[in-house]
RNA sequence: GGGCGGUUAGCUCAGCGGGAGAGCACUACGUUGACAUCGUAGGGGUCACUGGUUCAAUCCCAGUACCGCCCA
């Protein structure tokens, strides 16, 4: 006999544990089945489990198990990156502990302890993956460091350099001044800060007296200055192009340049050209052909370029010192509050510096171009569809992608230098040093290249080097394509766009079919989730409160597409108390002896409430694994909730309880066998949204063969039954229609109470026949007459009685003494208004010519036949009103 | 400034050309041998606003307002 209550606690490590260790997660490469693939967004290795993962992984596992039940050789591939700064920065503060630094280390032994690091503390992430259920197949799990997955990195490096599409220049970057290396633009936060906008009067050269002013929000860069700007058209400034500024401090000339970036309505129209700290000014640079001034070192102090005085300072105190400085020489024109966008590492936090350096890059245009199109053909497909816009912008406005990364954890770029400064891009020593050889004529010491590449360059082979590639493995052949990308949308840039890019570039297809884009999960207020707020909620905290099942199921519930997810802890405690009703529903079930019948053969059952039931679980089968396959997860959780609490629950064991406590034998024994296959199918359908307690009551409920993980997703043609539909219905209507006046005459739930039936039709007085137990307990009846004499009814009414009609019957419910009369008779009024105006509302559409010409027949017809409807539940109301005018 | 999304019951959200829905919350009643993590019943909405298309608009189109996100 099954608990009172479910323990998820409990039962949750159990079946988890059995699943893996039985080999239910795995793929197989060599069964028939036709694939079904889906790539695990890779964790970040320093990560552990919070929301967002949690919505994510519920997902795909949600898509993964209904699939593997529907047939398929199911691989979800799972495994973690290597997340190169944000790894280093975690074993840096370990060593910042110990008082050690990674140099004090060397690069070596620097690279070891991460690999030490990441043993011990690496697996958090996939721990807790566990205990949300997730079913990947572990033991195909990666790291994007593996050897393998190293080996591919390499060879796409070699192949794009070969190709051109990877080279190397001195750049712009975003340097992050706190971790000495080069960020990607994905990786630079724009935050708005209160600043100043200093007005710098810089003398115009050879007319005394006179200045050009420029504005600006960075003064310390003016010791890199090449040029002051103005707009072509701006007639200020015309008579001054072409001329020279003196650069205060620095006692510079620098021209007048007339350029467009400059705009004549901000600031003072005249801006100051930095073209190696800004951007924008590279740009102006490179039309003007100005000089690069760098002027700050890796730590974004001033260097020597600067005059003495002023090397060697911080930023911000070159700042101070500069503004003292104009404003001691009488240059400083004014100073104006100012709000602007500054850039900031996102993992330092600190301030971004542009600054001019070697780098690598990938030339993401032209990889790019296949990119859109397969988007645009229909080769891949975002869902919802207008993600792929995102994808479109930018992909069609993308920049170089700078790949190199001045830290040690990582790829190494596979790139030797001789002692010319000649390099040798190869995917090992031996390689680089004989293609040394051929180049020099003879052996040269070779330095390799310190930079390692950006964590994405290797996230993004993802799809295929975690198959083998660039090995011609059974896997890599039958695993890609993958069937569907499950993200969230702030990683289409990171991640998506670079794999389809790598995937169509070296597999010659996309990496996936579909991209399925889910939304961010947000508070109940609808606030993002940061530490800083202190709303977080902990995925874990909540499967212990309230089991796994319960969080799985709320986020599928809540996950609509394109909106985000607001979660509220009511919510799980509301799908927690589901799963018990379900629990208590098989509890019912096992009490009653409703057990697995071998062979049973649900087009067979005879007693209409199981033909009933029988095709109402098919619908619901059929409906929710639609649902998934269309990745409708809330229609999904919506559909099955729906049935097992609504139809099942409320309905059906209802109408199960006087066939049980009833004589015949025959509906019993069907009843309880088609109750048990009703509750297995239910089972089956909630198995990829709540794996463990459906696993827990398959156990329990019989013995079986096998888990309940690895069964057949149901496939029920041919149950549909609308003869047993239409008669529940009524019965169903019947039963609501009693309980409803009951309850509005206030008659309590513990009074038993006699009802008359009149006006039946032949097929309708038959149902009433079938059904009458039902109907007796469920509307708490003391006797049921189901052809009541019209004298007996015109009596009864005439004593005072509830009257309700349901379609051509009326239904009387003598209350002698105990009824309002007043109180029915308003009642009755009502009712009677509000089908009036029903009947008029139909009725101004029936006297439209023009809805009558253009209408579909079927509407028209529809509209008449509710009318009909209407009338003659409006005329037994009148009568019923009538014979209550005696009481 | 550009783009995308949203505005439907107190809250969270479905629906999306022909009778306004769900869950939660709320109110009343109720322990009838699965379940009080429950049951039965009920109240509650000019579907943001303004125009247009249509026989018919919550739904399609245009505009307005407000909210959110992304990019510059």
């Amino acid at each position: 006999m099954l608990e009172k209550t479910y323990s998820p606690a409990q039962v949750e490590p159990r079946h988890y544990e059995k699943w893996e260790q039985s080999g239910a997660f795995a793929a197989d490469t060599t069964s028939n089945r036709q694939p079904y693939t889906i790539m695990m967004p890779p964790p970040n290795v320093t990560g552990s489990l919070h929301m967002g993962h949690a919505l994510t992984f519920t997902l795909q596992d949600v898509l993964i198990r209904y699939r593997r039940m529907s047939g398929r050789d199911a691989l979800w591939q799972p495994g973690t990156d290597h997340a190169g700064i944000a790894t280093q920065m975690v074993v840096e503060r370990q060593l910042e502990a110990q008082k050690v630094t990674r140099h004090d280390l060397g690069r070596d032994k620097f690279v070891e302890r991460v690999w030490d690091w990441k043993a011990e503390s690496g697996g958090t992430i996939t721990r807790q993956l566990r205990r949300l259920g997730a079913s990947p197949d572990w033991a195909k799990e990666r790291f994007t460091m593996d050897e393998g997955l190293s080996a591919a990195v390499r060879k796409v490096f070699v192949t794009l350099h070969r190709q051109g599409l990877i080279y190397r220049a001195k750049r712009l970057v975003n340097w992050d001044p706190k971790l000495h290396t080069a960020i990607s633009d994905l990786e630079v936060e724009q935050r708005e800060v209160k600043g100043h906008m200093w007005h710098l009067k810089y003398p115009v050269e050879g007319i005394d007296n006179t200045y050009i002013i420029v504005a600006t929000t960075r003064p310390e860069t003016m010791l890199g200055d090449s040029a002051v700007a103005v707009h072509p058209e701006d007639e200020r400034f015309a008579h001054l192009v072409g001329k020279h500024v003196r650069l205060p401090i620095c006692n510079r000339l620098i021209p007048i340049v007339a350029d467009e970036y400059s705009d004549p309505t901000k600031g003072t129209g005249a801006v100051k050209i930095t073209p190696a700290h800004d951007f924008n000014d590279f740009q102006v640079g490179s039309r003007h052909d100005l000089p690069l001034i760098n002027v700050f070192d890796r730590d974004a102090r001033t260097n020597d370029e600067v005059p003495e005085g002023y090397r060697g300072l911080d930023r911000y105190d070159a700042r101070k010192k500069i503004v003292a400085a104009f404003e001691e020489m009488g240059l400083l024109e004014k100073i104006e509050p100012h709000t602007h966008m500054v850039p900031y590492g996102d993992r330092s936090g600190v301030v971004i510096e542009p600054w001019l350096t070697d780098q690598w890059f990938v030339d993401a245009a032209t990889l790019a171009k296949p990119a859109i199109e397969a988007v645009e053909t229909g080769k891949t497909r975002f869902v919802p569809k207008h993600w792929e816009n995102t994808y479109y912008e930018w992909m069609r406005n993308i920049q170089p992608w700078c790949i190199s990364r001045q830290i040690w954890w990582g790829h190494q770029v596979p790139a030797w230098y001789g002692p010319d400064g000649t390099f040798f891009v190869e995917e090992t020593e031996a390689e680089a040093k004989a293609a040394a050889r051929a180049h020099y004529g003879k052996d040269e010491p070779l330095v390799r290249d310190a930079d390692v590449l950006d964590t994405w360059f290797s996230s993004a082979l993802w799809p295929f080097s975690t198959l083998g590639w660039p090995e011609k493995t059974p896997e890599l052949a039958r695993y890609y394509p993958g069937d569907v990308l499950v993200t969230g949308f702030d990683i289409i840039f990171f991640w998506v766009a670079r794999m389809m890019m790598m995937g169509i570039h070296f597999m010659g297809d996309v990496p996936f079919k579909d991209i399925y884009i889910h939304a961010l999960v947000r508070d109940e207020k609808g606030q993002k989730m940061s530490k800083s707020k202190g709303n977080i909620i902990d995925p874990l905290d909540l499967i212990d409160k309230y089991g796994c099942d319960a969080l799985r199921f709320t986020l599928s519930a809540l996950a609509a597409q394109g909106r985000d997810v607001k979660l509220a802890e009511g919510r799980v405690e509301g799908y927690r108390n589901f799963a018990t009703k379900l629990w208590n529903a098989a509890r019912f079930c096992q009490m009653n002896q409703c057990h697995p019948v071998d062979g049973f053969d649900p087009k067979a059952v005879k007693e209409t409430v199981n033909r009933w039931i029988v095709g109402k679980t098919a619908e619901t089968a059929a409906r929710v694994g639609t649902s998934i396959e269309t990745y409708r997860y809330d229609a999904a959780a919506g559909g099955a909730y729906q049935f097992v609490w609504g139809t099942f629950c409320d309905w059906y064991l209802e109408f199960a309880k006087p066939i049980f406590n009833g004589a015949d034998e025959a509906a019993k024994a069907e009843t309880r066998a088609t109750a048990a296959w009703v509750l297995d199918q239910i089972l089956h359908i909630l198995h990829p949204l709540m794996p463990f307690i459906t696993e827990e009551l398959w156990e329990q409920l019989a013995s079986r063969g096998e888990a309940l993980m690895l069964r057949p997703w149901p496939v029920l043609d041919g149950l549909a039954d609308a003869g047993a539909e239409a008669e529940m219905d009524w019965v169903v209507r019947v039963i609501s229609t009693v309980r409803a006046v009951r309850s509005e005459m206030n008659v309590p739930p513990s009074a038993q109470v006699d009802l008359l039936v009149a006006g039946l039709t032949s097929e309708k007085a038959a149902w009433a026949a079938t059904h009458a137990d039902l109907i007796t307990r469920l509307a708490r009846l003391s006797a049921f007459d189901r052809q009541a004499e019209a004298s007996r009814i015109a009596q009864a009414s005439s004593h005072g009685a509830a009257q309700m009609v349901v379609d051509e019957a009326t239904l009387v419910m003598p209350l002698s003494g105990v009824i309002d009369v007043d109180k029915e008779r308003a009642r009755l009024d009502k009712e009677i208004a509000r089908l009036d105006g029903e009947i008029a509302k139909v009725d101004k559409k029936l006297g439209n010519a023009d809805f009558l010409a253009r209408a579909p027949e079927e509407v028209v017809a529809e509209q008449r036949e509710r009318r009909a409807e209407w009338a003659t539940a409006m005329e037994k109301l009148r009568e019923a009103l009538e014979r209550l005018s005696g009481a």
